[in-house]
DNA sequence: TTTTAGCACTCTCAGGGCAAGAGTGCTAAA
DNA sequence: TTTAGCACTCTTGCCCTGAGAGTGCTAAAA
């Protein structure tokens, strides 16, 4: 563990590259920072610093920056907490009185706003449906031989699908195989639809066999979705271009394309995001070198106690973290009050 | 009208620039391009050009570059037909293939599709609803208090919301309400559905007045809100930055900023495009100077003659449209047989 | 033993000067 | 009417230089 001066010279360091990308000098310390010690010694202490990896120098006339092991430490014990704004909390109230149509508006909406406020990208893994349930079950006849599947799960989002409905069958037919659907299945998680119950089912109505698989097939296929690929939402990608790391045209196309491959993205976030507490992966400790120098800040949104989702930022490492985990803190929980009201 | 060298000249020079994106001078010209005549002739004749405004100098002694003047006279008279490659036009079948589950999912395909093959943005402003009706309404009931309701249009694209039931209400209410709403409303357009009809429907049913004002109040806003405001999908912008128009950040960062306003976007589409052709503004031809040195090209798609959307591209002024013209061409046709058997 | 002042050294960065290169417009000859 | 020739202009890359910032080391001071 480093000691108490060491640590007000790191996090002196660190607070000030944050808000100025340059490195910094000794002699800056000493004036800005009054830490009551010459330039000279904290010249030492930066060489030590730099030897355990806390920090790096670009070149070596150059001032010191932050290595990713110095923010990693700068986030777990010097980072001051953060009080919000008058102006950014009642910008994230506005969250929950805008009244929206759906999840996915809401979804959406906290979006904007954590990139609004922060000026990072914003990213929204929605909803993770991997305790969701069926809850209903409806076919609607469209046209003579056209209809539409819809499915509604515990969580209240909807999907519908077009079919082809066989000539024969009648609208209390339809009404018959949704009936049937739905006292077998409704409230079942897709791994307790086992072969046996979707046999019984067809069992029950030999008569509509046919249309019974499709449906049934459909069905399947959809829980299944929404179960492996959680829609990625991004929002704010223009605003970091304005980030003096991306002055630099390769790496602001990097970024970008980074943002448009939403598998890579999933998986970062679920494999180094616990949903129960705010998490920071910092730079390379993300496995992908696509994420090399950028931070990703998230936590989870809820509704009676089940994460629901994953809100956060993706952003440069020279990022500030104080204020990201206060507003991200402050969104994921009116988030989840606004989609319990929703619901 | 140019008399027949100027137009060989202009249009070496526009190929060359789009090939290229650096001033041409005479000399590259009369090596590269045979036309005949020695690089003093076509500097004269240059000079011409220039002050019938289809070209123009970034400096008095670079070469010459298209103005956008030059660009419409290209795009209206000199620009080559051109077939369609073989990888490109087995690229764009997988869309019909590809059997997608909704026509959103289609449409975002088409833009991937489009931005692929061209390296431009591809923008869709999609389901045009204008001429849609309403084709189904449907209650459903979640749970004690809680329901769905459900609205197709012409088109099968399908919305829902939750409402609230009250509580006297009954499944088979229910289901009397929305035989009532269909057999009243169904096949009609927003405009038709007049004050007087959603009278009758109460007067019709009297007993619940309160839960058909709540659902009235909705599918009236719905239609509303689906004819007012086109979704719009764009895709591909990281490979934008490729080109060298972007290789300032600034201009990249205009160039995403822009991308994200999407009611300006809708605007210029829908005030500048005529569906039934192959359409292109180039630079200011655009009102608003986000565009200056954009040009955009779309063209719309159908489903049985009618118009469903606009499909097209945004890209720098120095755009290869002999090709983007073959491309869009081919998948608004596609796009539009996959959406029919779709539907 | 720790801290600090002093100093030589290193590296970047902006600015000036210079030569090369590309392209033009004009003039006069073909 | 076309073309060769030529003087002129402007950009671009390159080198050089001096200023500035910051370091590490040494030796003196606390």
């Amino acid at each position: 563990m480093l000691d108490e001066r060491k640590m007000k010279i790191l996090s002196a360091i660190i607070d000030d590259y944050i808000a100025t990308a340059e490195p910094i000098g000794s002699r800056t310390i000493a004036r800005k920072y009054h830490i009551g010690i010459s330039p000279a010694t904290i010249r030492n202490e930066m060489a030590d610093l730099e030897e355990l990896g806390y920090l790096s120098q670009p070149h070596t006339s150059a001032g010191r920056i932050p290595s990713n092991k110095g923010y990693r430490f700068y986030v777990d014990f010097l980072m001051p907490a953060r009080k919000l704004e008058e102006y950014e909390q009642s910008f994230i109230k506005r969250l929950l009185k805008k009244r929206a149509k759906e999840l996915e508006d809401l979804i959406e909406e906290a979006g904007k706003v954590i990139s609004k406020l922060t000026s990072y990208t914003a990213i929204i893994l929605g909803p993770q449906l991997e305790s969701s349930r069926l809850k209903h079950v409806q076919i609607i006849r469209l046209e003579e031989k056209k209809g539409l599947m819809i499915i509604v799960t515990s969580y209240c989002t909807v999907t519908h699908h077009i079919i082809e409905i066989p000539q024969n069958l009648t609208d209390s037919d339809l009404q018959r195989i949704s009936n049937a659907l739905n006292s077998n299945l409704s409230g079942k998680a897709l791994e307790e639809i086992t072969p046996e119950i979707m046999n019984s089912i067809k069992d029950d109505m030999i008569e509509y066999d046919s249309v019974l698989n499709v449906l049934l097939d459909l069905l399947m296929e959809n829980l299944d979705d929404t179960k492996e690929s959680n829609k990625v939402y991004s929002t704010g990608s223009s605003k970091m271009l304005e980030f003096p790391e991306f002055r630099d045209v390769e790496r602001a196309r990097n970024f970008l394309a980074l943002m448009e491959q939403h598998d890579l993205i999933t998986k970062a976030l679920k494999n180094y995001c616990k949903p129960n507490s705010i998490t920071v992966t910092i730079g390379n400790e993300n496995p992908w070198n696509e994420f090399q120098d950028l931070s990703i800040v998230t936590t989870g949104f809820f509704v009676e106690n089940k994460n629901l989702g994953i809100c956060g930022i993706i952003g440069p490492t020279r990022m500030e973290y104080s204020r990201v985990f206060s507003i991200l803190e402050k969104v994921s929980d009116y988030l989840s009050k606004a989609i319990a009201s929703l619901l």
